[in-house]
This record gives structure tokens, sequence and C-alpha cells, in this order.
RNA sequence: GGCUGGGUAGCUUAGUUGGUUAAAGCAUCGGAUUCAUAAACCGAAGACCGCGAGUUCGAAUCUCGCCCCAGCUACCA
């Protein structure tokens, strides 16, 4: 029996649940039931990720205090557990007091390294804005809201982090690692990122302008930036550095994230990982965005997309199946309604759904009994979702639907009489049994139900899996 | 500008160590059928494989140039 970890990245608190994160951690919830059904020892991770200067200021316009505002937005996400039917068995809080230590007990590991260093920082400001702005934010060095003023220059004292140190270091790790980071080309992507040349990050801000932090140890005056905290969480959540036997069993896993969170996972976290002399991660998993209607999702378009309503709407396992399989794994996809019914219609109700209910039907009228059997999940299956290919495992599920049709159709299953309509009858249950045993990781409900039509000796029609959509 | 990924039937995509009529699903049309959620099954039509040139007996696949889309080019997470 293995031991498994798997964690998802950390949403930031700031905006309602994503469906673009609804699909990274319903991808994560697939792979971690895999494995628990493989026997594994599974600990599977998610949270929230709860400082920075966004939370600060939400929190102070909405006239509320900032453990309050994160409160608040942690039980949103925690609400995802049930719309999307989630078996994490952990949900870290940046702000929960052991993450808080264990990121200064990180900070200081990095430290004694020599790897943190204060040194003093060109902040740009705004006037107009009243706010600090990134070179990114400028148009022509000056802010694009407000070009008629002057861009200030703060000094400012932070500490930084020699990312610079493990340039190097990095691109042996990729080298020698091909496959640490999926899709490769993104391993590439990062590689080249990293031979261009690392500059040392600030991983601190001052405490007297935005105290929404974890203290940096041995200096009050200072806070940790939240990328430094947040990071830690992957480690923290196993229990580091307290409870080293949990965290050796468990470490290094598998991080799920998307392509946005490419160079934090990929290699800043693992040069702090290094710094701090522990093991690097096992593999990362880069996905992809999504899109709607071939835009990005934003509020102002209004076609934002809620994960939760299209679970009450149509299904826990519809929006399940819908994320798995006919979004790229790799690569952007777009997501329209119109796209969702189609996946819903074919695969669901007149896929699955449609065959269930012929086969158990026929089944009933003659009161069949089938031996009862232990199924495991098929090798290709598994195969597939070690290669994060969760498309390609339930296209091969799907065409087991399809070959079950075929074959009614081609006997006339229906038109059959005797021991030879028992034999085919019998055949079909074996087939829908190990469709069930096959959609465990990926639709859980669908799985049992169909177990419990199909699962026992003598067959019994439930009610419809998916209920067609009528459009008028 | 540089870098990365992509541009293949109406839609979503597969296919690159170059090789017979470019593959699949959905949508469309036709057939046939009724066990089933008017579902399933059989068949047909549908592609200047982004554009142009080159290498080759032969290119979706290799080379060069160009066009279009998305993203990155670092401290917003």
């Amino acid at each position: 029996m293995g031991k498994f970890y798997i964690t998802t990245t950390l949403p930031y608190v700031n905006a309602e649940p994503h469906i673009g994160f609804a699909m990274e951690i319903i991808r994560a919830d697939t792979l971690a039931r895999m494995h628990r059904l493989q026997g594994d020892d599974v600990f599977f991770n998610t949270g929230t990720d709860e400082h920075g200067q966004k939370i600060y200021q939400k929190a102070l316009e909405s006239g509320v205090e900032p453990q309050t505002y994160c409160d608040e937005y942690a039980a949103k996400f925690g609400n995802l557990k049930s719309a999307l039917n989630l078996s994490y068995n952990n949900f870290i809080r940046t702000t929960d007091e052991h993450h808080v230590k264990a990121a200064q007990e990180f900070w200081k590991l990095c430290e004694a390294k020599g790897d943190i260093y204060k040194k003093v920082y060109k902040v740009k400001y705004c006037v107009g804005c009243e706010l600090e702005k990134t070179d990114s934010e400028l148009v022509d060095g000056k802010c694009g809201l407000h070009p008629n003023q002057e861009i200030e220059n703060i000094e400012e004292e932070n500490y930084f982090f020699k990312f610079s140190n493990y340039e190097q270091k990095l691109v042996d790790m990729y080298d020698s690692s091909p496959g640490f980071v999926v899709p490769d080309f993104r391993q590439n992507e990062m590689r080249i990122f990293v031979k261009s040349g690392l500059q040392d990050f600030s991983v601190s801000r001052l405490k007297s302008k935005m105290p929404w932090g974890v203290e940096v140890p041995g200096d009050p005056t200072q806070v940790m930036y939240v990328w430094f905290d947040a990071l830690v969480n992957y480690i923290s959540a196993l229990g580091w550095p307290s409870d080293d036997k949990k965290f050796e069993e468990f470490w290094p896993g598998i991080q799920v994230c998307g392509k946005d969170n490419l160079r934090q996972q990929t290699a800043m976290w693992q040069a702090m990982l290094m710094s701090a002399g522990l093991p690097n991660s096992k593999q990362i998993f880069v996905g992809g965005f999504l899109t709607s209607g071939g835009q990005k999702m934003s509020k102002s378009l209004g076609n934002v997309i809620n994960p939760i309503e299209w679970a009450e709407k149509y299904g826990t396992d519809a929006l399940r199946n819908f994320l798995l399989s006919e979004v790229s794994v790799f690569e952007d996809s777009d997501v329209t309604e119109d796209r969702f019914k189609k996946a819903f219609q074919t695969n669901l109700a007149n896929g699955i759904g449609n065959l269930a209910a012929r086969v158990a039907t026929m089944a009933e009228k003659i009161n069949l009994k089938v031996e009862e059997q232990r199924l495991g999940i098929r090798e290709a299956v598994v195969n597939n979702l070690n290669g994060f290919r969760f498309d390609e495992a339930l296209k091969f599920i799907w065409e087991d639907v399809k070959t079950a049709d075929t074959l009614i159709n081609q006997r006339e299953v229906w038109k059959l009489k005797g021991e030879e309509q028992e034999y085919f009858l019998a055949d079909l249950v074996r087939i829908i049994r190990q469709v069930a045993a096959d959609l465990a990781p990926f639709m859980p409900e669908t799985s049992e139900k169909l177990m419990t039509s199909f699962g026992g000796e003598v067959i019994k029609r439930g009610p419809n899996l998916f209920q067609r959509i009528e459009e008028k």
C-alpha cells in the first residue's frame, strides 16, 4: 500500500469560486479517488490563500476585519466540497496557526542558508491611484490611468530571496527530471525562463503599510510577502515541521495548478525548497485556462460561469464529466453552455443513462440473475490517469457503452428468448459493471447508482440516471 | 520585438522517425428499428491539413518566409 499526496493550489479569497478552479480540484479529486481505489493511503490537500494586499484592501472596503472577511470566503470555498463531491481530507487556510508557524520556520531555514537578505527596494507609486505600481502596469513610465502625473519612487527596505542562487540548480533539475512538469512544453518554457537569468524577488512588505501577513521572524516591522507564506502550505498541510512522520511519508507530492501558476510552482517554490534543504515536489501538473464564449471570463463581460450553478442545474457528475472529458487537458478551452449540454446529451443521457435503462428493463422482465463480481479499475484507465489524460480515460470508458449498444442492436437482444437472451443480457450487465467500476473516480455518484442497479445478483431498474434535456 | 503553444471537415479535436483513398466525436442528410430517456444501430455527405516557396519519387508531417489566435516577457495573486 503506497502513500499518495496530491494538492491543488490555494485559491486567493478575493473572488467567488471560479470554474477554472473547479476543474483543477475535480482533476485532483479524480486522481485522489483513483489512488484510494487502488489501495493507496491518500492525502489530498486544498484550502485558501488569505494573506496579502488585495485581501487587506477588500476587507477595509467592506468595513470588516480581514479575518472576518477571510472566514466568509473560506466558507464559500468550503462549500465546493459538497457541490462538486470532493474527497479532500485536508483544508488548509494560510491564516491557520500551524501554517503561520511553519512559514516562519521555513523562513528561518532559508535565512540560515544565507538566502534571505535585506535590500533597499524602489517602489513605484502613483499619487493619482494612491497605489504602488509594477513595471508591467506602467505605460511609457507613467501610470496608464494618470498619465499626467509623475510616478514617484519610494524607497523601502525589504527582504529578498536569493532566487539567483538557484538558476543552475533549477536547470539541472529540469534536465535530470523529464516529466517533472506536465505537459513537457511547460517544463521547457520554465527552463528557458530560468536559463535566461533570475532576479532575486522580494519576500516581505513593510508591516506599517500592509499588516495582513505572516510576521517575519525576528523583525516585527515586516510581514512576509504573500507568495512566500502561501507556497509553504504544500508542506505545512502535512504537519511540517512538527509532524516529521507524516511529512516523510507523504512528501514529495503531486501539485496541480493552472498555467498562471507555472513560475511560482515550478521555479520559485522549488528554489525555496532547495534553500530550506527539503526535497523538491514530485510532479507538477499544469492545466490550461477556460474561456467563455471565446473570451476571458470577467464580471464586466457578464460571461462568468459559476460552477456551483451548473452543478445544481445539471448535477455534480454531469459537471465533473464535462470538465474531465470535454475540456482540453493541457491547452485552453472554450466553455459554453451549449457545449456542456451536448456532452450531457450524448455521453450521459443518450449514452450510459439510456444503456442502463434499456438493459435493466430487459433484465427485470425475465428476472435475470448474474453472479456478483468484484471489479477494479482497468489498467488502461489507470494509465491514462497517471498521465493526466482524463479525457482519454473517459473516452475509453464511453467506448464500452457504444460497444454494448451495438451488441444489443446487432443481436436484437430484446427479441431473443430463453437461454440465448440470458446469455447476452448477462454479458451486457458485466459490461455495465465494469463501466461502473471504471467510472468511480470520475463520477462517484453515477458509479454507485449503477452498482445499486447492476451490482447485485438481481438486476433492478432505477430512475433515469441523466434525464434528457428537452430543447424547445 | 523576443519566446511558448496553437491554426486539420459546420463545431471540438486526433494524426509529425515524410509513404497506399487525411481519422474520430458532435451537428447535418438518408436507411432501418422499437428493449430504452423520439434514445440506440447502419450508411452517406462534408477538409486547396492558415498562406507562399523549397527539399523529395512522395509533405498535414522536414526547411525558409509570411499571416492570424492565445499566453509569457517577473514581485497582482
